[in-house]
DNA sequence: TTGGATGCAAAAGTTTTGCACGGTT
DNA sequence: AACCGTGCAAAACTTTTGCATCCAA
């Protein structure tokens, strides 16, 4: 993990004081392996002694995905949104449906198919979002998915 | 598109009623190539004579989304989720992040990788979500994407 | 006739904002 | 000192729910 002079001086650089709670929250993030939601963040805050409101929270976390320090991923079904470290490492998820444990995945299959559908459309491609859904060893030793 | 007594028939199986609303939902999401939010299938029924409210529309998306005549997405930045005509196709989109038009690719470059990846994760993959982003030639010409 | 469908209004849940105060540079 | 960041409360926005009424089968 960085350490508070890197930390600071990322900071600097996308013209970011280095307040408690930021700083406090990029610790938090980055020491995930998984998004968080910005409960889960504010929770983790106040176990570390942090007291905050949730608002900010969602301030800095909106502040800090314009600065691009971190990342708003849209994996699951539920309404919140979730957050995590950029990592600067494109990714993709793959998310077991039983337990929700998310593995992340560093290889991409796309470039090839990417290329092949900017000659078919002409359109500029720039980005793409992939996740994938199944079950996990150890949920299918449990049996799942149940049968409807 | 398909006619009344085959809509009826296709509801009858679902155990569900036809009503005005239902149907008119129905015709007007399997209209479209585009999804639709909640709210502007609200405008359209209204645009088509029949008064409704929201809740009512909310309320019968989320029917036709468990009877699995219409799928949710979620493809987009906003808050809003969007509701289209499930044909029973697997289906990606290419969205312009200029225009926000999406277009529907019936093509999937990711059988051989869901396999691969089962073999090393044992995961067993049952589905995946792969959406790309990028600017259309139209956008393109008008100078998309500005420079930062 | 009867259970499902609807409208309205109100509630719920997540995220954003206004404003006065506090902390960093 | 100046300006950015923060807390609180309230607002905004999307979606859900309770309940009385209505309609399709």
């Amino acid at each position: 993990m960085k350490n508070k002079t890197d930390r600071r001086e990322d900071l600097k650089r996308k013209g970011l004081k280095s307040t408690r709670h930021r700083t406090a929250i990029l610790e938090i993030l980055e020491k995930r392996t998984q998004p968080a939601t910005a409960e889960q963040v504010f929770f983790e805050l106040n176990r570390a002694g942090i007291s905050t409101s949730l608002s900010t929270v969602y301030r800095e976390l909106d502040r800090l995905v314009n600065k691009n320090l971190v990342v708003q991923v849209k994996l699951n079904e539920s309404k919140k949104a979730l957050y995590e470290y950029n990592r600067m490492i494109h990714k993709h998820y793959l998310v077991c449906l039983g337990c929700k444990k998310m593995i992340s995945l560093d290889t991409c299959p796309l470039k090839a198919y990417e290329k092949q559908l900017e000659e078919q459309t002409h359109f500029r491609i720039t980005d793409h979002k992939l996740n994938l859904y199944g079950y996990c060893p150890e949920c299918q030793a449990k049996g799942l998915p149940h049968k409807g």
